[in-house]
DNA sequence: GCAACATGTAGACACTGTCAACAACAGCCA
DNA sequence: TGGCTGTTGTTGACAGTGTCTACATGTTGC
């Protein structure tokens, strides 16, 4: 033990410290792999290391640090994920393949989904460069609508309204897919299968069809 | 102190434990309110009680069956807040009057609101008659467009699609806007104001489009 | 009156995050 | 070569937590 740890320092000063860094940041998502962010504990990472409780606070200033770490990492991979989803010239497509791939990462990484976008950001999450990754991600979307809807004043907020419009559907579904509420509710045979589909196709639709925002719907027979 | 808890009992014998049980869930939900639900301790419950740290043991087996009481209510809570809306003999109209009220508790209790749709169930939960509250407030939703979608076979699964595809919609955005993930977006100049009305705007709309859930929107010029 | 029971208390245990003091070691400079 | 300084890791504490066990007290029913 007091060998190994000797030697590596010797072979390569400052190694030490950038290895067990990255040896808690992997423990770490070991334990939140297996018991979720809840159960996530400083000295377990440590044990699982076989060093002393206190070895992790050499790299991460609290708890909180280390989850920020680990939530950038997701941030970056989610970002990265949608990045390489398979592109289309056409920007309907490609929107629908951005969908696809939303629900793709939520469903393969549910653990890293939720400490995205389940959990409450702990404090240090807003000063680890976290925002730029998680922003990037949202750009992808919104780079796809403002392209559909032009440069013409008020037409940003309209892509931003329609991109907000998707992550609502999406998150939304995510999270409720994920909390398995939907094996409480009874429901119709073929729903569950079915859901994902229409869902794409409903959002989908919802983006053809124009809206005055302004009217709330069948409220006045005048249009306008 | 101990004069009043012997009066107590000398009154009404049981009451203190319905006294108690029920300060206890009142004082649960203050430190919820406070500090959040990750915040919440069986020990401080004790202390803003001025009771041992036991003594909450004797009305709540457990932190978690303490935690799953109070969703149980705030459930209950939630669905007779949503029974309670506006109605209208219309249909689409009260749909839309659901989907407000639904926004509007998520924004007037944000901590209940997470409580219930944002954090894992602890596993007592699905033993203390909650699941009944939480499918009886999805019923209101699902019994609407179970009207407008008649009983003809396979009617039932579009109306729980659409359903499922609403509430989607609708904890979408009450999650993100909870979550303050819109102030790091530099969303355009009125989108945050405008979200909710159109996020409705075109839920409403998807709902009126005839979708074939089985054939992906323009990938093939065939209709059918 | 007495036994059974419900309720509340006190003390312990293992666990947590985190602070403070200490030891070992690297690199740097005289 | 030797000492100084800064980094890294260890050890020991402290207060906080949930929960188990043992005990006290007061009420109810026979």
């Amino acid at each position: 033990m007091k060998a190994a740890a000797k030697s590596r320092t010797k072979v390569r000063p400052g190694a030490l410290l950038a290895d067990l860094r990255e040896a808690c940041v992997q423990a770490a998502r070991e334990v939140i792999a297996e018991r979720g962010v809840e159960g996530l504990s400083m000295r377990d990472v440590a044990r699982r290391l076989g060093i002393s409780h206190q070895a992790p606070y050499r790299h991460f200033e609290s708890r909180d640090h280390l989850l920020a770490e680990i939530m950038r990492r997701c941030f970056a991979d989610f970002a990265s994920h949608l990045d390489a989803r398979s592109r289309s010239a056409d920007d309907r497509e490609d929107l629908a393949a951005m969908g696809e791939a939303y629900l793709a990462y939520a469903a393969a990484k549910p653990l890293e989904y939720r400490l995205m976008f389940g959990t409450p950001w702990p404090a240090p999450a807003h000063h680890a460069g976290l925002v730029a990754d998680a922003v990037h991600a949202f750009d992808i979307l919104r780079n796809n609508l403002r392209r559909r809807h032009g440069d013409a004043p008020g037409m940003q907020a309209r892509a931003d309204l329609d991109a907000m419009f998707i992550w609502s559907a999406l998150h939304g579904m995510a999270s409720i897919t994920r909390s398995q509420a939907m094996d409480c509710l009874q429901l119709a045979p073929g729903v569950g299968a079915a859901f994902k589909d229409y869902l794409m196709c409903k959002v989908g639709a919802a983006l053809e069809v124009p809206v005055d925002p302004q009217a709330p719907p069948r409220r006045k027979a005048g249009r306008r």
